[in-house]
DNA sequence: TCTGGGGTCCTAGGACCC
DNA sequence: TCTGGGGTCCTAGGACCC
């Protein structure tokens, strides 16, 4: 039996435990450059503003609903979500942080009552972080992750079940267990939910399922089975209990062994097992839109160090080293008027490297490959790829798959000294201790670094990058800058 | 004026091998 | 008329997730 926890609208709900006054307001959380709606409160869904939307076409909503939006403060979302995951760990053997504000729990042995753990899981969580949260119980991952979208939508809209399911529906909201559930419940609870609700079946998926004529005989005998007496014509799969009952070898054929491997799921035979020892990262990326259009490559040369100077500190912390960097930039494709361009390139490494220096410098290479004048360039982005795991007791630079150079001298057999690459080593140590203790950007690749007076300008007029991003909302850091703690009154 | 930033997995098709 | 067959590896693109 597996558990799915899940945090209600996360990164509002962490703005809302320093800021009570926003609870039963509408609040969006902005994207990195205040550009869309990256969260929101129930309150916000109910005026309409959806995922990913613009911020600039439900700014009016500020002004005539009291909308409040605030810039993200990854930072603040990141510490809570750990306090959050450390308390639900507690309450099972094996726990699978899926995302900053989910986790899988494996329940297999845990003795009592499930509702009851749940209920108990909630309080604490909330209690201790302030955070609200939902759990869903299911035989499998994506019964765990359906359950726990009931136990949401029994809560907040008990109304979308129809009149004869809201008793029962009524229990499982906030914790929903599926083990408790006739199976003449289940089928019911499916019946009543669409099936894009389901993990794993998106937009594109949900739509060639409705459109899906189901064929051959088992169309027949899913009517059969539903006693609807739809029969032949049935049209297209919508609920959950449709794609339950419907023929495994023809999914797999039209879509792909994902959603294959769904039906079984909801079926209640595991294909997905808690993953409570992930692997380490493949590609590790930064990217990020301007504040303003970018021309000139000198800005584009120091954004995309920074980015890559982030992605190199990334695979040094999961020990991993790149064997090849990728680097981006494009223009807008919203703004019309402008001409497109949106050229990439990837640079192998002659030897695979964690060194912020060697990837910097093969960045740039990519980048200045790539940049043509003349654009309004709004994103650019680093990305590490074909990441491989550094050989314990090697150098970096030294992975075990690392391929040597065959025009450069074997560099293995030297004896551990402080030659070249040992010396890599230690700066790159060093650079990562000195910004782990003073702060980000305290030691930093000149490339790297911010152009500020004295360097780039005539000394005093500090001026922000060029492609620096929009905040003008972000909270405080509460929990993790000492001069941002919160202030009680006195 | 203003439009997110990460990731994963699967598949199809081409290059290449013998 | 008629031009192999089986396999691997790599890449690009698409779908999904939050």
């Amino acid at each position: 039996m597996f558990a799915l926890v899940d945090v209600n609208n996360m990164y509002v709900s962490c703005e809302r435990v320093f800021r009570p006054a926003l609870i039963g307001r509408p609040v969006v959380v902005l994207s990195n450059n205040d550009g869309a709606c990256i969260a929101r409160s129930n309150e916000a869904k109910d005026l309409g503003v959806r995922m990913a939307q613009p911020w600039f076409e439900v700014r009016h909503l500020e002004r005539t609903a009291g909308l409040v939006a605030l810039s993200a403060n990854f930072e603040l979302y990141g510490d809570m979500s750990s306090r959050m995951m450390s308390l639900a760990a507690e309450f099972a053997p094996r726990q699978e942080i899926y995302s900053i504000d989910e986790c899988f729990l494996d329940f297999d042995g845990v003795p009592g009552d499930r509702t009851a753990i749940g209920r108990e899981l909630r309080r604490k969580v909330l209690q201790w972080t302030g955070l609200p949260t939902s759990v869903g119980f299911g035989a499998t991952k994506t019964l765990a992750k359906l359950a726990n979208h009931v136990a949401k939508t029994a809560d907040r809209k008990p109304g979308s079940y129809p009149p004869e399911l809201r008793g029962l529906t009524q229990r499982l909201a906030q914790v929903c267990d599926f083990g408790q559930l006739t199976a003449g419940e289940l089928e019911a609870v499916m019946q009543a939910t669409d099936v894009g609700a389901v993990w794993g079946i998106g937009r594109k998926t949900t739509a060639q399922l409705n459109e899906m004529r189901e064929g051959g005989g088992r169309a027949g005998a899913r009517s059969g089975e539903g006693g609807e007496g739809g029969g032949a014509g049935q049209r297209g799969i919508h609920t959950v209990l449709d794609l339950v009952h419907a023929d495994v070898a023809t999914l797999r054929r039209q879509f792909s062994v994902v959603v294959e491997k769904t039906v079984r799921e909801l079926r209640g035979t595991p294909c997905m097992d808690v993953n409570d020892a992930p692997e380490a990262n493949q590609q590790i990326m930064c990217s990020r839109s301007f504040g303003a259009p970018v021309t000139e490559l000198p800005d584009l040369v120091e954004v995309v160090s920074q980015f890559t100077s982030q992605v190199a500190r990334r695979a040094r912390e999961q020990g991993s080293l790149a064997g090849a960097v990728h680097v981006f930039i494009s223009t807008s494709p919203y703004r019309r008027n402008d001409r497109q361009h949106a050229p990439s390139a990837t640079l192998p490494l002659p030897q695979p490297s964690a060194d912020t220096r060697v990837l910097i410098s093969a960045a740039v290479r990519a980048l200045r490959s790539i940049y043509k004048p003349g654009f309004n360039y709004a994103k650019a982005g680093a990305m590490l790829v074909d990441l491989q795991a550094q050989a314990p007791g090697l150098e970096p630079g030294l992975g075990q798959q690392a391929t040597l150079d065959l025009f450069e001298p074997d560099p293995q057999p030297e004896p551990p000294q402080r030659g070249r690459i040992g010396q890599r080593t230690d700066l790159m140590s060093a650079l990562d201790a000195l910004n782990e203790r003073f702060g980000r950007q305290t030691v930093a690749v000149a490339s790297a670094a911010r152009r500020t007076a004295g360097l780039a300008g005539a000394p005093g007029t500090s001026r922000p990058a060029a492609h620096a991003s929009r905040q003008a909302r972000r909270s405080p850091r509460y929990t993790t800058r000492l001069e941002e703690i919160a202030r009680a009154r006195a």
